[in-house]
DNA sequence: TAGATACTTTGATAGTCATCAATATACATC
DNA sequence: GATGTATATTGATGACTATCAAAGTATCTA
């Protein structure tokens, strides 16, 4: 073992780059109806749920439904995969470890 | 028990006002300098850490150094206690219960 | 009470964001 | 291909935010 940094991992400060990383994941989580938006997708487990399905429920207009879902995307938190003319969105794998990890540090 | 809503407590899709209660929480998080700054104060344990040994190690003015902390302290995360001229800041009990039960969920 | 130090507030600025209506794109069906 | 449905993008707007310099407030000490 000759990489201290390695031992020491997970010990200093927060580093700039890592709290750059953490920071958009938080943000994506920061609005009440993404809030609600994730919380509907997790609870629709591995199948996932329509993205038609989502926007009534929160009482947006559908490009605001449309436009929550991609910050939720590119923040790594949900995924999609498309059916037809229908759009599936479930949460991503690992989704939440980031921001566990942070939390438990 | 006739209060129904008590038992399902938790089991609904996040409620309006849950998600507008915890968004505040994860809007504290997501600026990444406020991130780092709360990881200094969490380091710091039971003591806490003092204000004027804050600025430094994140190359900020000291207002607004100030003023991430007023957000965190608003947010419930952290909690300041007067010593003289300095100003001690803490990790606040149960601070971040409501992101990890959320996460949780 | 006068000066020094620690912190907060104010005011300004540049950037980001939530939202919607309007428009565009993708896919299915006829 | 034409039409209908599902989703994405564009453009606009009002609100919010991170940042700093400057000025204000609080506390200690001499």
């Amino acid at each position: 073992m000759t990489n201290t940094k390695q031992v020491q991992l997970g010990k200093g400060p927060l580093a700039d780059g890592a709290a750059a990383t953490l920071a958009p994941m938080f943000a994506a989580l920061s609005d009440p109806t993404r809030l609600r938006l994730f919380d509907l997708v997790r609870r629709a487990g591995r199948d996932g749920i329509c993205s038609c399905d989502l926007t009534e429920p929160l009482d947006r207009s559908q490009p605001t439904i449309s436009h929550h879902l991609k910050v939720l995307r590119e923040a790594g938190l949900v995924e999609s995969r498309r059916d037809g003319t229908w759009i599936w969105y479930s949460v991503a794998p690992h989704a939440l470890d980031a921001v566990t990890h942070f939390i438990q540090r």
